[in-house]
DNA sequence: CACTGAATTTAGGCGCGACTAAAAAATTAT
DNA sequence: ATAATTTTTTAGTCGCGCCTAAATTCAGTG
């Protein structure tokens, strides 16, 4: 039996090679809210089960084996899919949602994420954009080009949110920069200074912002 | 913060006291599928715990205190709100809804509760017809009148199951035994000889059973 | 190349919730 | 009333996942 234990340290690392490349004992131990000598002992752990989960050198990283890859793909399929199950079922904000799938991602059976996968029509991705990986493990190519990098003239549209704090996103949402909202860039200002854009459909209200990088790199985009 | 094992112990007090009366160290222990000794000292935890969760003194069995009580009804809340919400809303058969419903009951948000209990109309009984303890803490009074007691020329419907193993629970849907069937028991034989039964509506095809008291025992009936 | 500061690992421990084996208490039978 | 049986409790361990404190190893700088 894996432990929710093992599965969160599983995900973590399947996250932080992602979205850093390479995975620290001491990235590992922020990202789980623990001691980094905790983060030492259950990752040697890790890497003397058998099957092994992980490749484990000290001093030297952590990668996942492809048993490890497959456990931590499973779990971020049920994350992503209870998400998107929560904001489209149960009417939970997009905020809301994380909190509430870290949880349940470890208990439901099979029956219950193929029950709610095929209520949602095989989903692709979830309330942040974030891809939902399928069952047999294949995660399609998350979007990643931020706001930041778009153009003035250009119109896309926010294709994913790279953040799970519940008070950012539910500024994101006071802006009316949901998934799938229209943006327009309107300015650069040189150097570092705020991305001024419009935000709404043709026809409807636009309101218009200025946003420092902090917020335009965590907002990524697709050309339309 | 109260552990799952915690509110398995104070769950499965309650349920012995409901259907048994006194609650002895090995009945926990059977319930729990755990060694006896392990439940003496759970519960000289719980005894401990300030608020303290059950009263006990050696060899004289274990009760609720209303702390005890108070969080027993609320995983019992959950559980049973689960249950009616899988089968409802998801499909379940209703003999998976409480294996699934014994790993979600735990990890389930306040918010989450609201959401689906508003959802099922704030319904009163679970899809085995236990009934399901509102949110202030108060139970309705379970029907106790078993399907063995009634006398032969009587017409009832189904209002309650009392088991939880899923081969019993799939041999009584196969027999057209679920909650709310109509029944009409047409002969009881002396002693403990089967009981005769004739299971449908009016004006639909009507399906004929003989059954022991080990079945009829079990469910539980209102006169109409 | 040695030094310094940061990252990582080792060592030793703790609380939780389970276990087994053995003692003690309660219940039942003689 | 006492003996035999069953139930319950005590005593002592174990694995898990975390912790802190104290080594150790690495990486960047003079």
């Amino acid at each position: 039996m894996i432990s929710h234990a093992v599965e969160d340290y599983l995900k973590a690392i399947y996250e932080i090679e992602e979205d850093v490349g390479h995975v620290t004992t001491s990235l590992l131990a922020m990202h789980l809210a623990v001691a980094p000598a905790s983060v030492t002992g259950m990752v040697q752990k890790l890497a003397k089960a058998r099957p092994r989960l992980v490749n484990y050198e000290r001093h030297q990283g952590v990668t996942l084996t492809p048993a490890g890859r497959k456990i931590a793909l499973e779990v971020i399929r049920h994350h992503r899919l209870i998400e998107l199950y929560l904001a489209e079922a149960l009417g939970y904000d997009w905020d809301k949602v994380d909190a509430e799938a870290e949880k349940l991602e470890h208990v439901i059976s099979e029956e219950f994420e193929d029950k709610i996968a095929a209520l949602l029509g095989d989903p692709t991705v979830d309330p942040h954009g974030d891809p939902i990986p399928t069952k047999d493990g294949t995660v399609a190519e998350a979007c990643r080009l931020p706001l930041s990098a778009i153009e003035p003239g250009c119109t896309v549209r926010v294709a994913r949110v790279r953040d799970a704090d519940p008070e950012f996103l539910r500024y994101l949402a006071e802006l009316g920069l949901t998934l799938r909202a229209q943006v327009t860039v309107t300015k650069r200002a040189p150097f570092d200074g705020p991305l001024h854009i419009a935000v709404g459909e043709a026809g409807a209200p636009v309101r218009t912002h200025a946003l420092g990088r902090s917020v335009t790199d965590r907002i990524f985009v697709e050309r339309q």
